[in-house]
RNA sequence: CGGGGUGUAGCGCAGAUGGUAGCGCGCUUGGUUCGGGACCAAGAGGCCCGGAGUUCAAAUCUCCGCACUCCGACCA
């Protein structure tokens, strides 16, 4: 593809990287903003990609044994207290409710910041054996958090979700819980969203409220800033203390069950866009998009031509692809950077002398190759193509990440790798809270996390010079 | 929550020194086009973000809000 911008109503990523992922959020249609600040709604060409995304992870859920129920969406502030970590992690962005109809409650309730408090307290009425454990659970829902400042997908007060909450017999289990859902997370980029994490423990400073520990998959976005993904959490029987859940064990005695949670949200749509976008638009991976097949007729007054590309259209629904037929009066340029706008994997063009030669054109979205395909072979050769363009877009992706990993062995070396070229900085860490803190202060960078595969680059601390316990990495992070 | 910027038609923008609104794109209708954002013609569409002031008169001046946006601090 020339490499010419085509799409004028996108800003060059180049230009303004923040102002270039708004454009798209808005022209590629995904979300508007609604009449309460920091409030989105999701359009519907949004909406369908978090719709394939929930279907695909909701069945890998499945394939594990999780069931999904419906809590309610307030909780009592009595009940949100129990536990001290996560009241204080969540207070400052708790929305309430405060009147039923003209009349003031008694108890204030909270609109769900995530749904810890109430799994436990369903679970203190409910477990009594640990014949009835495991309970895998997870529901996709909404909750409130009352941010400061909002971006569409990427921080808004309310976003969608799923969280996954389970209590196990015992901590073993529990810790094999957390890494199963992380490694299914982990997964579900790099397979389906063709972005390639980085797996690893958060610290103490930046694990979830609450938590015993918290991992991370951590993605790399094209501005080089660090991006994280989803989240698993490992909590210890810390929360069912805390709300008292019990059940009678093997050997007869009250025990505590040991719980996780996990969860992913709609900024995995804002990771799409700014790992894959170029600045003719959003670029889709195939399994996620709401459109995989965008047929175009070429003259499509002449006869035969609306008629071949219907045709197409029926094949390759038949092949259980998504597609749709542009048939609008709209020229052929404006479909097709409509489309490339829009981020479609794939176009199909056909038109008069495509039907002479018996063939049609395939483009890619990624990297605009075009490939002349006989129309028997038409099934084959767009799933071949949109095979391709998966792999193409991970290739580049994963091409980004590696060339922005840098070690470094002082502050000042790390500080100086990130203003030049920002990634993730990896230094070795004592451990302790002050390191992040000078980190955070002389180096604007955050500890993103420590990855389970572990380096060894030194015997001591990039910050303090005492010796070492982790590696690390640093990043700027959304 | 601190610091900048911006709010006028669906989108992008003009509207000096105050006099009740315009352009481009888009939209509607008809026609000609159609292999990378076509053209002609005729139309529709505005409590100029909101509220108070000042004034004979406010999109324009003054306050106070609100929203969006960018940069920080906090978070998925």
């Amino acid at each position: 593809m020339a490499k010419e911008k085509r799409v004028e109503q996108i800003t060059d990523m180049e230009v303004d990287f923040a102002q270039w992922y708004t454009d798209i959020c808005r022209k590629a249609e995904l979300v508007e903003y609604a009449s309460v600040k920091g409030f989105t709604i999701l359009r519907p060409y949004g909406y369908a990609i978090w719709e394939n995304m929930q279907r695909i992870m909701d069945a890998e859920f499945k394939k594990t044994g999780h069931e999904n129920v419906a809590m309610p969406v307030l909780i009592p502030e009595s009940l949100l207290k129990k536990e001290g970590e996560l009241v204080n992690g969540f207070a400052p962005e708790v929305a309430w409710v405060t009147h039923g109809g003209s009349e003031e409650l008694e108890e204030r309730l909270a609109f769900r910041p995530t749904s810890e408090t109430m799994f436990c307290d369903h679970w203190s009425r409910v477990l009594h054996s640990w014949r009835e454990l495991p309970m895998l659970y997870n529901q996709w829902c909404s909750v409130i958090r009352w941010e400061k400042t909002t971006r569409p997908f990427l921080r808004s007060r309310e976003f969608w979700w799923q969280e996954g909450h389970t209590i196990h017999e015992t901590a073993a289990e529990a810790k094999a819980e957390t890494e199963q859902q992380l490694n299914c997370y982990a997964d579900f980029f790099e397979k389906v969203l063709a972005i390639p994490v980085v797996r690893g423990r958060k610290t103490d400073k930046e694990k979830f409220a609450g938590a015993e520990a918290t991992y991370t998959v951590e993605c790399l976005m094209k501005d080089h800033k660090a991006l994280q993904g989803a989240t698993s959490h490992y909590f210890g029987d810390k929360f069912s203390r805390a709300y008292d859940v019990t059940f009678t064990g093997r050997d007869n005695t009250l025990q505590y069950p040991f719980q996780t949670s996990w969860g992913s949200t709609t900024r995995m749509i804002g990771a799409v866009i700014m790992a894959h976008g170029d600045n003719n638009g959003l670029v889709l991976p195939p399994a996620v998009a709401p459109i995989q097949v965008i047929v175009l007729p070429v003259a499509q007054h002449k006869p035969g031509v609306l008629e071949a590309a219907n045709a197409l259209r029926e094949r390759l629904l038949a092949a259980g692809l998504r597609v749709k037929v542009d048939d609008s009066d709209n020229s052929m340029g404006w479909k097709c950077a409509q489309y490339e706008m829009k981020g479609v994997p794939l176009r199909v063009e056909i038109g008069p002398r495509d039907i002479e030669n018996g063939q049609c054109v395939l483009v890619r979205r990624n990297d605009g190759e075009k490939t002349a395909v006989p129309l028997d072979a038409l099934e084959s050769a767009a799933e071949e193509q949109l095979r391709l363009v998966y792999e193409g877009m991970y290739e580049k992706a994963k091409k980004n990440l590696d060339e922005h990993i840098f070690a470094a062995s002082s502050l000042e070396e790390a500080k100086a790798l990130q203003e030049k070229n920002g990634g993730f900085i990896k230094t070795m860490w004592c451990g302790e809270l002050q390191c992040e803190l000078d980190m955070k202060e002389k180096a604007g960078m955050s500890s993103r996390c420590m990855p389970l595969e572990q380096e060894k680059l030194g015997e001591v601390c990039a910050c303090c010079g005492k010796p070492a316990k982790h590696m690390i990495y640093w990043g700027v992070a959304y």
